[in-house]
DNA sequence: CTGAAAGCGCTTACAG
DNA sequence: CTGAAAGCGCTTACAG
């Protein structure tokens, strides 16, 4: 492969002007340039820009670290992510921990080893300790899911009213056995749980354990969790807040099968508003997030934060309770 | 930041011991290698990766062109791409297209600039010509869709048999008025558009220019169909190939609008068999892809010739047509 | 088992 | 407007 040193030697000039011609330097004379660029276009030359970057010390790589490429919220906010940095000149890299912690180290050393500009991570496998310190000099930030210390900044939606709303808008139409769903299994930091704690409590309801379902992430897991509320015989719930829309999908699709009628027998509120919700039948009623918003913002904090630019002013990320034929 | 000159002079070593001592190279007393990592872990030393892919002309990363990553296709390609690649040791950097071919080439010029090792690419904007030289050297290789060059090589599965088998279990259903959709617009390369006509002429029947639908992708494009459909009145057809699951859904969630029944009036058939086919309702029949091991598969011979090593055995990649409740 | 030195392919003060 | 030289942080023959 050409270098430098190569089109320099064919030109007759030296390795600082072909340098200066590539970096549009202004003092190269138009004629010289041009004998440059043509020169490079001959020998098929490209600057290696690993050896830029050692000069350089930018990468303009990103990382991006979610769960799942496939849970379509994280599809969409990769999406938003990587249109936001390309238009700023940086690449993205796709993580994903796959929920396994190891993986999610691998990612961060990339960061020390200097193979990516920042992090921008949407939860965390690990202790917040580890990756504390990159949180404070602005090389990682964190977008959409808490994480232990409530005192790191972070990008998200407020899950507690969102939640709350729903719940709410349940309640409103008379809906009082409303079920949880939740992907993890403890009440800790999980804001929408506290949000559905808030709903209920304004109608003097309490909580019922029985009504708690854990790791329900996608549409196997609706399906096992309509199983589950059938179940529960005369103390079946009305109404099911289903955390995400593939897990109200499940529940929605299983339906038919175990004689439910929905809403009749069973209202259900989604969380997303996946392009699914839609064409669900019934359609689902579901809270929705501005992900294209969340991945834009996060992408530019980020990206301002690494070339020490004025950040980004905030924007407030308002969801929405999109209501449709669940509920 | 602390460089392997500084773990030199704090042990006392020299640079080459240190670099030794990283590459776990036979050469260093275990004293030494103790002494060395110690110190590292206390200067909170990491190499950096970019000095190291100077010398070793590799960066590990490899990118991914994709048009749409909220497409689930192409999400579910990722996800068995990125594992495979994670297995071996590489990372993805993900390039959407978005179908603007200058994005495209940012991603090549990547690879010519030595920030990819090699690219993966599902399609392309550009004329064939730009990436030929890199398909043949290796640096490029082409999966899931046809290019102009039937001579280059290009993972995929039998487009043309799928689509057959789907269109021939319509027909042997009874149904004879097929209409066929595609993302694009033209016959030339549509491997499907030939499954299609052979199944027909199997069965004696003429193509039908009204039975076209070009430029259909996703679940608005389905929906718009159904109304193509529907506005052909006397002449409206009794089945439709939708080419893509989120088709399908379009026009299965669209139907009860215009009192179409499915699959009474109108049957349906997808492609791709994503996770939404199996809870519309009707659960929609369609062609199931091997995307994972596609995906791996490709992962694989792409990196094996990154590698020099052999590359992976050929093994087939059948689809399967999922009969459910639309035909 | 260890080290001095060259070199990977660039950029950038410094000097003219 | 142009060039010689140092240096980015490593690895690796070569020599001992």
């Amino acid at each position: 492969m050409a270098t430098i040193a190569d089109v320099a030697k064919k030109t007759g000039l030296s390795i600082t002007t072909i340098s200066r011609a590539l970096n549009n330097h202004p003092y190269v004379s138009d004629k010289t340039k041009k004998l440059i660029f043509d020169t490079m276009e001959e020998m098929d030359f490209y600057p290696n820009s690993v050896a830029q970057q050692l000069r350089g010390k930018s990468t303009k790589l990103i990382g991006v670290v979610i769960s799942y490429i496939t849970n379509p919220f994280f599809a969409y906010l990769v999406d938003a992510i990587e249109r936001e940095a390309y238009e700023r000149g940086f690449q993205v890299v796709v993580l994903q921990t796959l929920e396994d912690p190891k993986r999610e180290l691998t990612f961060i050393d990339m960061l020390k080893k200097k193979q990516l500009d920042g992090i921008l991570m949407t939860n965390t496998e690990n202790d917040t300790e580890i990756i504390k310190k990159y949180l404070l000099d602005g090389r990682i930030v964190m977008c959409n899911r808490y994480i232990g210390n409530e005192k790191l900044p972070i990008i998200h939606i407020d899950e507690k009213q969102a939640t709350y709303e729903a719940i709410k808008h349940l309640l409103e139409k008379g809906y009082r056995k409303i079920a949880y769903c939740t992907g993890s299994n403890y009440h800790k930091n999980d804001h929408r749980y506290e949000g559905y704690l808030q709903a209920l409590s304004e109608y003097n309801l309490e909580f019922d354990e029985d009504y708690y379902f854990s790791y329900r992430l996608n549409i196997k897991d609706g399906q096992r969790t309509l199983h589950d509320i059938v179940a529960l015989k005369e103390k079946m719930p009305d109404a099911v807040f289903a955390n995400g829309d593939e897990v109200g999908a499940g529940i929605i699709s299983e339906a038919p099968k175990l004689g439910i009628k929905i809403p009749k027998d069973l209202a259900v509120v989604g969380f997303d508003d996946q392009p699914i919700a839609e064409v669900l039948h019934p359609s689902l009623t579901t809270v929705r997030q501005p992900i294209k918003e969340m991945g834009k913002y996060a992408a530019d904090v980020l990206i301002s934060k690494l070339l020490d630019e004025d950040p980004p002013k905030p924007i407030e990320l308002r969801t929405t309770l999109i209501i449709r034929e669940t509920t």
